[in-house]
DNA sequence: GACTCTATCTCGGTA
DNA sequence: TACCGAGGTAGAGTC
């Protein structure tokens, strides 16, 4: 990695156009090729970037970066303030607990956390349109399509949506229910699922983990 | 900006649990006091990282983030290798040229390029589940709902069956034709689109420019 | 390659 | 503050 603190200015030409003025900013350079630009603020974003793959042609006084896609980012330096590279290795990579794939394999281990009477049919249930994240019959035997978030948001009901009319389409269920399932489900997601007949179910992570066979409890 | 390159590993337990084992890592500490940590590869988003405002306690061998939700970030440095100080100032900040308030902008300005005889009514038509882009008359005097975007996805036809849903209970502007206009509509984008009458038109965006009137382009 | 969905999304606007 | 929508979304996975 290189990193190179400079007074800079930058120009973007690509997907859109963005320029910055000049001003102290940090050059990221990756062991890949990517760039980054970031100024001394504002989370993790940079100002400006270009991803991998691409090609850095470097003068003293200007870099300009362009990838096979003929997008451009043009750096030029008014004066370099310090220089730093070191070599870094592979990263070994990050490991995580506790996104939707987590929850999902949860709720499937325990049918009954969203309902009284549930039972699994499978987890990624497959339709032409993309896989629906569980389908399960309630005790009166009725197919139940649901759909699980971490945040339950407008985007989710949509889907849902998508999906229990192409389980109408593809498949002889039935008539269908559909379950919006998630830890938190914001006021519009909730307003726009319950107008569609979906009923909507929050559910806590850490009692869920809590609640599990061992095995889950394992991974 | 603090930058620090170090063995070191990395816990963040917060809206979830991720741990990275040790390695040789960049830390960065932004004014703000916002910390993230980057490998030698992969993009521009770091590993781990901690957005602004939290407070960091840090020890010789430790270092702890909180943030007032509390998550937590602990980084255990094993082996400091570099390390570099400066002080930026306040960034001056980029400007943009090309996003979708832009391509609004410019229709609203020239809706004869979306469908010969059609004159807008207004931007941003409040509806109770948002703001309709454009909402114009035809050369029939028919009310034209329009959704502008950038790339047309799924999710903006979504988006404007609701608006034109939601606009015929909102109001008595009688029947109300769909129009989804974007620089480029996804293939799927477009059979949903159609199959819901709504009419495509894509759109270039530097012709576009090109035909706007002088005030448009000074901008 | 095209399409799908997730994300500690980030970021900006607004009520 | 919370909510909502756009993003040069990025990134992973599937087909």
């Amino acid at each position: 990695m290189r990193l190179v603190i400079a007074r800079c200015t930058v120009q973007y030409v690509g997907r859109l156009e963005a320029t910055l003025p000049e001003a102290t900013r940090l050059i990221m350079v990756k062991n890949d090729g990517c760039v980054a630009i970031h100024a001394d603020g504002g989370a993790y974003k940079p100002l400006n970037w270009m991803n991998a793959p691409n090609t850095i042609k470097e003068s003293a006084t200007e870099w300009i970066v362009t990838n096979p896609k003929g997008e451009t980012l043009t750096i030029t330096l008014h004066e370099v303030l310090s220089e730093l590279n070191e070599e870094f290795g592979v990263d070994p990579g990050l490991t995580k607990d506790g996104v939707e794939a987590h929850l999902q394999e949860l709720l499937a281990a325990s049918p009954e956390t969203m309902e009284e009477g549930l039972r699994l049919v499978r987890r990624e249930y497959p339709t032409a349109i993309g896989p629906v994240d569980l389908v399960c019959r309630d005790r009166d035997d009725q197919v139940v399509a649901i759909e699980v978030k971490r945040r339950g948001e407008i985007d989710g009901v949509e889907q849902l949506t998508r999906y229990i009319e192409r389980l109408h389409l593809d498949s002889s269920l039935g008539a269908i229910r559909g379950m919006f399932v998630a830890q938190i489900i914001k006021p519009q997601a909730r307003v726009l699922a319950e107008s569609r007949g979906f009923r909507c179910v929050e559910i806590d992570y850490d009692s869920l983990r809590g609640m599990a066979p061992d095995e889950l409890r394992l991974f």
